[in-house]
DNA sequence: GCATAACCGACTGAGACAGTCGGGATTTCC
DNA sequence: GGAAATCCCGACTGTCTCAGTCGGTTATGC
């Protein structure tokens, strides 16, 4: 029962946004800095929760990324299924996985996981971003002042916009 | 965030045994057939339920596995242990792994998956093998009648007794 | 002494994980 | 119109774990 860092390392991320709320993007490569992480491959993981409408992008010199909605409305499930697909995967656990148990009539195990798998969740879905960035305290996520683009929860002129087929499913 | 077969396939073992309890000592042949899964991969995985004191193991013919303890004072999270070793692995959470934190005044997840870390280990805990061999419900499970050593809750005469000098880690 | 069981260590193929790399597209600032 | 900073994307790679297999040894009952 490992944690992966894409998860850790996205929730980091998304944490260090929500710090930064309503303050303009963060540049990716600051947060990398900030908080010791690859640089490149905080890309991929951004780009997963870009793509599940968690954050939006900004492009070009002094863009970066933001919150898609309020922290307070982003819950920890989220970003967990974003970053790391279905919650507990396993034949017999989880509204998620819906594989048929091999085992129909006589499955042993099945009511057992369902319920980790819910008490998991609720654990998660109890707690949202600005909780977290709160818990975390010290001083709010360093950030250069700079005039910015009014983009406060701005429509999402990315991905959904982008007549991109949407063709993506919320995980590997 | 995904379950391993080691766990899974462990977990029907235990509840295999559950379900035959007071019934003396059930072959791992006869379990991998009735829950159609890998006799030789089956005998790793009770290998580690019996060092870690959760199953006594019977030699020779007509020999076999049993409960070390009644099956209603044998919790999940005991089990998942030693199949699987800590919960929730990661560098932030969970008493199991002490190592440093990489961050230490301003770790923004520590507390997060702490907490999740907690829920989780409470909903495993306060689950036992009799609950769920009871609610598999169905025939209890197959078993040949045959005399009976008068093993029930025998002492543990393997492992523990056989001085090998414990170097057994709970898990890998 | 033979059949059946637990025990053990070594081996292996496949796949996931954790990144890296190189380039392309956008936007801003000068 | 650059140059620079940023997001964006696909391909690649080494390491490790997982899920099992295999061959052989030891113990027990008949």
């Amino acid at each position: 029962m490992k944690l992966s860092t894409r998860a850790e390392y996205g929730i980091r991320v998304l944490v260090a946004l929500a710090r930064a709320e309503g303050g303009g993007p963060v540049s990716l490569s600051l947060v990398a800095k900030t908080e010791k992480l690859p640089h490149a491959y905080l890309e991929q993981l951004v780009g997963d929760l870009r793509r599940a409408h968690l954050v939006n992008a900004t492009r070009g010199k002094s863009g970066g990324y933001s919150l898609a909605r309020p922290a307070a409305e982003i819950s920890l499930v989220e970003a967990m299924r974003a970053l790391d697909g279905p919650m507990l995967e396993m034949p017999c656990a989880g509204p998620d996985n819906l594989e048929v148990c091999a085992r129909p009539q006589d499955c042993s195990v099945h009511d057992v996981f369902q319920r980790v798998h819910d008490s998991l969740e609720d654990a998660l879905s109890a707690t949202n971003l600005a909780d977290v960035a709160l818990a975390a305290g010290g001083p709010p996520y360093p950030m250069p002042v700079r005039r910015q683009r009014d983009a406060r929860y701005a429509a999402a002129r990315n991905t959904a916009a982008r007549s991109r087929p949407t063709s993506t499913p919320p995980a590997s």
